[in-house]
DNA sequence: AATGGGACCTGCGCGC
DNA sequence: TGCGCGCAGGTCCCAT
């Protein structure tokens, strides 16, 4: 699943129901999401930890974990393409189900397995988080344009490289884009000072308003207790190719950027 | 260093 | 009905 707004939305929800509570055991029915370690280590290594914190960085879930003797390790969680997490599970099928006290798991599903599970004693010295850029809500309008402006590549496959900023993908890419005005084939450093800015506006704004909405539920994305996010009926683009534009009602094409089915509103976008 | 294309997986919808 | 193809929210690896 899927990007920023997505992952938040777990974040705070499991944040209200995990938070202090303990990690009985693992079942790891499909090993493939575990590739760090051995099933077995990796079992060994979690059961009896408490969690005692829940965080987000870019599209990665973290979870810290406080074990019987003090030690702190943390459990990193990559939902990838079709990732979910469930509380309280109820899959029988679920490639890993996290068992706590009172016999309730914790479910991640994932259809088609490019998910990721590590469990780590130090998150920050994986490589994935050390070239990891900046968050969307703590940079700033200035440092963004200053960036933007020193690259060369087309402003969607930026907007997505996650060394540049972390959490964008192709839906919020889209999204922003289209609320900014500005067309997904240009390159960064031809965008003016005041098009950086607008676009550095409008992300933030797409994304704190899917996180208020819970998300876009395509395809796989729900929330942690199984429900959809509210979020894809507000969607100005995506998905929407031949239909009209919701401010000039031309039609919404589709193309490819960078390997990605990308929208844009021809007329609106520049 | 930065950029773009293909690979990794599974499953769905479409056209023939 | 059935098959093959293209497509899907991400990231890594490799060639340029």
């Amino acid at each position: 699943m899927p990007e920023l707004p997505e992952i938040e939305t777990i974040k705070r929800e499991l944040k209200r129901t995990l938070l202090g509570k303990k990690i009985v055991g693992v079942l790891i029915r499909d090993c493939r999401p575990i590739q760090d370690q051995s099933k077995q280590k990796f079992a060994n290594r979690i059961k009896g930890t408490r969690i005692k914190a829940i965080f987000r960085r870019g599209k990665a879930l973290i979870f810290k974990l406080l074990g019987p003797k003090g030690n702190v390790s943390f459990l990193v969680m990559h939902l990838r393409m079709s990732g979910q997490l469930i509380y309280p599970g109820n899959n029988s099928k679920a490639r890993v189900s996290f068992r706590l006290s009172k016999g309730i798991y914790l479910d991640f599903n994932d259809q088609r397995c490019l998910g990721e599970i590590m469990l780590l004693d130090d998150w920050r010295q994986l490589p994935f988080f050390k070239r990891m850029g900046p968050e969307p809500f703590t940079m700033n309008n200035r440092d963004f344009s200053e960036r933007l402006s020193a690259r060369n590549a087309k402003i969607k496959s930026l907007l997505m490289n996650q060394s540049f900023i972390a959490g964008i993908g192709n839906i919020y890419a889209a999204e922003a884009l289209f609320k900014a005005k500005i067309a997904p084939f240009r390159k960064a450093q031809t965008l003016s000072h005041k098009e950086a800015g607008r676009l550095f506006k409008s992300i933030v704004a797409v994304l704190t308003a899917a996180i208020n909405r819970g998300g876009s539920s395509i395809d796989q994305y729900v929330r942690s207790n199984g429900k959809k996010g509210g979020y894809a009926q507000k969607h100005k683009l995506y998905d929407r190719e031949g239909k009209p534009c919701f401010l000039c009602q031309s039609r919404i094409k589709r193309t490819t950027l960078a390997g990605r089915g990308t929208y844009f509103c021809p007329r609106c976008q520049k």
